[in-house]
DNA sequence: CGGGATCCGGCTTGATACTG
DNA sequence: CAGTATCAAGCCGGATCCCG
């Protein structure tokens, strides 16, 4: 809402992208997901269920900002669920629908491949490097 | 190089996040993959050998700094082959390297899964502005 | 505790122009 | 064609304050 933001109540990642968004919608939730708060966050939520604060230990060095934007996208995305208790203190609750689930399965998926690669990732730096960044 | 980078060669989209690449080195390579461009560049590489300008063309709106520096972040990691010909046009394929194809596979796994379930998307978007959105 | 609103700095991005 | 250098602008993200 800086600036020329009005109609959408959430945006996170999308204010410069909007000519994706349109031209491909998946491309908004995509980012959300893969983005890095929110690959972190559904990695996170995938081993349960969480509390706000619970979550930012987990998810370290997210600002309460960002979590709560991410939470926010995801949720309106249909990936993660927000059970709000109107006790005293306040207790709130967050977890992975089923189709947050499935999403996160996939992306944990790619992410752990990547990691487990990560040896021949570094091998191809360092040649990388020395090749171009020599001079 | 605009400020305070000097050591790194290349960097695309890690300058800020180097305290997340240290903690957890595969985090910079997954934000090559998943980053808006390199998810792009993988797709439309993961169907074949491209020059420099199709690659401009079949990547939509992409710039050709961005362009650039997302295909020699991929080549530093391994995951695209660069092949330059000193002709005159100068010609350069980039294709995608054995494990460039593995990743891309699992990315474009999940982007497919999640276009095809983007009408649950957005009926969960709709309730989710209905709800909070109409005030 | 859970979260919204605001301010502000710095990185990322995108045109443009130039080289080989 | 295949890039690189420069420059300005814009968004992301963090810190802070505040409310329920």
């Amino acid at each position: 809402m800086t600036s020329t933001d009005s109609a959408a109540p959430v945006s996170v990642t999308d204010s410069a992208y909007d000519v994706f968004a349109r031209a491909c919608p998946s491309r908004g939730t995509l980012e959300h997901v893969t983005g890095r708060w929110g690959a972190l966050t559904l990695g996170a939520l995938h081993e349960g269920s969480f509390r706000f604060n619970e979550l930012r230990r987990r998810v370290d060095g997210v600002s309460e900002k960002m979590l709560s934007q991410t939470l926010q996208a995801l949720e309106r995305d249909g990936l993660v669920h927000r059970e709000a208790q109107p006790t005293n203190p306040p207790r709130v609750d967050y977890e992975l629908t089923p189709l947050g689930h499935e999403v996160a399965g996939r992306l944990l998926a790619l992410i752990e491949f990547v990691e487990g690669r990560m040896d021949d990732v570094l091998v191809a730096r360092e040649r990388y490097d020395a090749e171009r960044g020599g001079r």
